[in-house]
DNA sequence: CCTGTTATGCTGACGTGTCAACAACTATAT
DNA sequence: ATATAGTTGTTGACACGTCAGCATAACAGG
């Protein structure tokens, strides 16, 4: 017998379910997402970039905007710009800095999976919970994060 | 202007926190567990294969246990077979069968982990949320897993 | 100016997870 | 018994994400 507290029953169900759940919901986006062409990372550089319009982005932004820290950003856009979808450019401003833009083939990408990727959103994810849940994920979301992360991210 | 309803900010809030949410909280425990030289993966093998006792534990089962499918679950039992930490053999009652043994390093490793991850998940998961929540993200889990599949996993 | 500190980005190595294809065995139906 | 279908597990290729280390540039204080 263990010294430690094992979790209860009750415990476990919420965490197995929890973690099955948080699973499945990203395997299902990132299938829905892969018809198209695009992952969900893909997807997370594209909708910003595709905002930003002309200007382009930092590169450096677009890593805070997804809550990404700068090695995983930079082997995205990386990988990205080998397939086409965006360019990168030295920033005038900083010469630390790069500038990030959306190329054609991006914004097709993107008005192609778009749509379908919004609709599965809502249909999957929005649509299966009453408003009163949402409320609740997004406060517990703010709280577990607060828990874990003190001061903002890197 | 996109002929698609786009998400409203509401909508975007809830779905955002979310991903954030998801990915903060595995990214942390995964830190917590890495401190003993395990993964999250490897505990979700260890566990029940401790469990299991002397007998062993068929792989189908193991993978039914984990929710995971086939490939998965031998690329992750070839590599912690790689480290000493289970061995593998075939089933005697069906010759397709691969029987999964914890090795005294596996559970030397789930020793080392096992308490502190527990404690991880009391703090920051479980303490985190009222009995309410937690009844509530059940639910939710499990009417998102029916949506996403109408049938049992493969 | 010089020096230490912070910010920004890149890289290589590695563990992880998915997909498609395959191989081998078992179960079922005729 | 024999063909057909389902089950179980493996493999190779590839995308993804983390970590540690590196390089450069900007900043701040003496």
């Amino acid at each position: 017998m263990p010294e430690y507290r094992r979790l209860t029953r009750d415990e476990e169900e919420v965490w197995f379910a929890y973690i099955l759940f948080s699973r499945q919901l990203a395997a299902g986006m990132e299938r829905q997402l892969a018809g198209s062409g695009v992952s969900g990372a893909d997807y997370q550089m594209l909708a910003p970039l595709a905002a930003a319009g002309a200007g382009g982005m930092r590169a450096r932004d677009l890593g805070r905007s997804a809550g990404w820290d700068r090695s995983r950003l930079a082997h995205q856009l990386r990988r990205m710009e080998e397939r086409g979808l965006i360019s990168r450019e030295p920033a005038h401003d900083d010469a630390r800095g790069i500038l990030v833009h959306i190329k054609q083939a991006g914004r097709a990408a993107l008005r192609a999976a778009g749509p379908g990727h919004i609709e599965w959103v809502r249909e999957n994810f929005l649509e299966v919970m009453t408003p009163e849940e949402r409320r609740m994920l997004v406060e517990l979301s703010s709280r577990v994060m607060a828990k874990l992360e003190p001061d903002s991210p890197s």
